[in-house]
DNA sequence: GGGCTGACTGACG
DNA sequence: ACGTCAGCCAGCC
């Protein structure tokens, strides 16, 4: 059995480029929709393997990893894959929300 | 084995 | 609309 933060990168790795996931989503898709926070946490770890820039908070800002004066790293990583952000630093998760499976195409 | 931490979320003022 | 408070759970010391 693999543990939490195992699973949680398996999601994000399913994650397309050009599309972002709230932490709140990838613990639903775990099954706990509270286990938000250690989402949050295997993030913090930051694998190599798994895109955790494309994993931002259910205001659809980027959180941590982020220097005091300058803009998150990962909200600049997003905007190179084509996600729009605000100066208020949002994106529309209705549009860039990624969900498994899917469609998403309107 | 016990206790602290935290890249969150939702509710309240 | 924004700022603050409390709650939740897995991992690490």
């Amino acid at each position: 059995m693999a543990s939490f933060d195992e699973r949680v990168y398996a999601i994000v790795r399913r994650v397309p480029r050009g599309r972002v996931i709230t932490y709140g989503a990838v613990a639903g898709l775990l099954g706990d929709r509270r286990l938000a926070r250690q989402v949050g946490w295997a993030m913090r770890r930051c694998p190599a393997d798994v895109p955790a820039h494309r994993v931002i908070n259910a205001g659809g800002g980027v959180s941590g990893g982020r220097h005091p004066g300058d803009e998150p790293l990962r909200q600049v990583l997003l905007k190179a894959e084509g996600v729009r952000f605000g100066v208020d630093g949002r994106c529309d998760l209705a549009r860039y929300a990624w969900k498994p499976r899917t469609i998403g195409s309107p």
